[in-house]
DNA sequence: TTGACAGGCAAGTGGTCGCTTGCCTGTCAT
DNA sequence: ATGACAGGCAAGCGACCACTTGCCTGTCAA
């Protein structure tokens, strides 16, 4: 629970959050390019492979292998439960 | 927006909002207590005074001075902006 | 098969965060 | 007015976080 607003806290997060709601399903270099040209954000290779894993761990980003590449895709559903918990009523 | 998710990524502070939420209105020093018993932090006064602080420079918690006592209330309004970026269909 | 490519692992570092400590300001009752 | 009470201010400290750096593993094309 405090872990999902922990990987939010950060803002470079939260920017990978909206690439990947942009468009699902990209590898780590996808994200880093999308990154630095659309947000301005300029953060490494390494910077942002450590995020993902962030984004992962509190289940906010799926995975899924295919070869060399790794796909990285979008589940929001770990926010629900901040909605059921302060009863935010849309 | 940021400083909503570094507000809610501590526990204690979100102990402090599940306060509020069950009663608002209270006192510093009815939160101290209230969060040493019923959730079971041994926060000091300064501490759950700099979590207000942070809460309420989210504006998350709204205060009302009245002769030397402060009273908190709690306001979810800011949460409402999570739910709208990422489309938590409720 | 060998080089380029996509990604992972781990140690080190600067900065921020939460908390404590100590002292101060303002308000109320006696 | 003077002591107790509710709260505020600010410096210092330990822990955590984001990021870098360097090197390694696995996969595919030429």
């Amino acid at each position: 629970m405090g872990d999902v607003f922990k990987a939010m806290a950060d803002g470079t997060r939260r920017a990978i959050l909206d690439e990947l709601q942009e468009r699902t399903g990209q590898t780590l270099f996808e994200l880093c390019v999308r990154l630095t040209t659309k947000h301005g954000l300029g953060s490494s290779r390494q910077a942002v492979s450590q995020h993902l894993d962030v984004l992962e761990a509190v289940g906010l980003v799926t995975t899924r292998r295919e070869g060399r590449y790794k796909f990285h895709y979008l589940d929001t559903s770990p926010l629900r439960t901040i909605v059921e918990r302060w009863h935010i009523d849309q």
